[in-house]
DNA sequence: GCTGTTTGACCGGTACT
DNA sequence: AGTACCGGTCAAACAGC
């Protein structure tokens, strides 16, 4: 279990990288055939007429890769400017979108705790599936640029490797927490009413109270699994709409009846690595969003110390403050 | 035999009409 | 209110050790 390499960008990209030095090893050995050729048929002063028109085959052939070269130079060239273009559009789109979001933040007066917000890792505690849907309108288009962002990010996450991390607490609903909401939509759903309803059932018969504060932890990496340091039962896996990979359920089996859960979504992201005249090398890298989920039922503190014994295996060396945890528990 | 994975079926929530 | 869709879970079958 999770023992699944997270190599596979890397390989494809040194496969990549082999086909096209081969590619351009063949056109070298190509041209040096032809003037190997040239050669072998200039000396031979015996058959002067074929070799004429040979050596006009020569010269028409080397005519039509020097074409070749300035073909690829403008190519390479307009490919530049595509880029650049690219970029600047983006920045502009970036820009505008900030503008936005500043008016809408005027507006609902966010709590400071937003400006946290992580690229890599969030902590959301409170939000329900309703709330998630509720924000997720009118804010596509932030999201999207935000998602766009983390996928070009390429980032790694994972207890050997360098990481970025924040937290992240929602219990106001704004348009910066929409964004987190959309995505949750699209591939990181919270968990159903269906699992709160039968810790509902199990507990609220013995208490009355049922907070249905959830708490997500969620982090990037290259490799399906982290190593969290926990152990972990993979219990389902479906595929999400709008996702053609799957998306894997993992219940936590080192305590009977832990509400942890977690999520791992896989997540595709192309792009172009090398080119060669006119073609070009798609790396396709594949990276893993693990999110960690457990439903604060009247446990708060059994559960907390469960994700703790997790963040703190996978973000040692950063701080990871649960007194703003328990400050929002506190709302619930 | 035990443990973990796979996968189709089922259930409940939500959106749509 | 009825219906369809979707996400999450269950559980039997299967595989690996």
């Amino acid at each position: 279990m999770d023992s699944i390499g997270g190599s596979a960008t890397v390989s494809r990209q040194i496969c990549h990288e082999d086909c096209f030095s081969g590619q351009e090893a063949n056109v070298k050995v190509g041209e040096e055939q032809l003037q190997d050729h040239g050669e072998k048929l200039t000396s031979s002063k015996s058959e002067d007429s074929s070799n004429n028109k040979e050596e006009g085959v020569i010269e028409s052939v080397k005519a039509e890769m020097g074409q070749v070269r300035e073909e690829n130079e403008r190519l390479k060239k307009m490919v530049q400017q595509m880029e650049k273009d690219y970029q600047s559009l983006k920045f502009h789109f970036f820009d505008l979108l900030g503008q936005e979001t500043c008016k809408k933040s005027e507006d609902s007066t966010p709590s400071s705790d937003e400006t946290e917000e992580s690229e890599l890792v969030s902590l959301c505690l409170g939000r329900t599936p309703s709330e998630s849907k509720k924000y997720e309108k009118g804010s596509n288009s932030s999201r999207s640029s935000r998602e766009n962002e983390d996928l070009e990010a390429g980032l790694t996450l994972g207890l050997d490797s360098k990481f970025q991390m924040s937290t992240e607490l929602e219990s106001n609903p704004s348009p910066e927490n929409s964004l987190d909401a959309k995505e949750d939509e699209a591939g990181e759903t919270w968990p159903p009413s269906k699992i709160l309803k039968r810790n509902i059932d199990d507990e609220d018969a013995k208490q009355g109270d049922v907070k249905r504060a959830r708490v997500c932890v969620r982090a990037r990496c290259e490799t399906p699994t982290i190593n969290d340091g926990c152990q972990w039962r993979k219990y389902g896996q479906k595929i999400a709409k709008g996702n053609p990979c799957p998306r894997a359920y993992y219940r936590c089996t080192v305590i009977p009846k832990c509400p942890v859960r977690k999520q791992v979504f896989i997540y595709i992201n192309i792009v172009i690595c090398t080119r060669f005249y006119s073609i070009l090398s798609y790396a396709i890298g594949l990276f893993f969003i693990t999110t960690y989920l457990w439903t604060k039922v009247l446990d708060f503190k059994k559960s907390n110390s469960i994700i703790f014994s997790i963040t703190n295996d996978i973000f040692d060396g950063e701080t990871f403050n649960f007194n703003k945890i328990k400050s929002q528990e506190q709302k619930y």
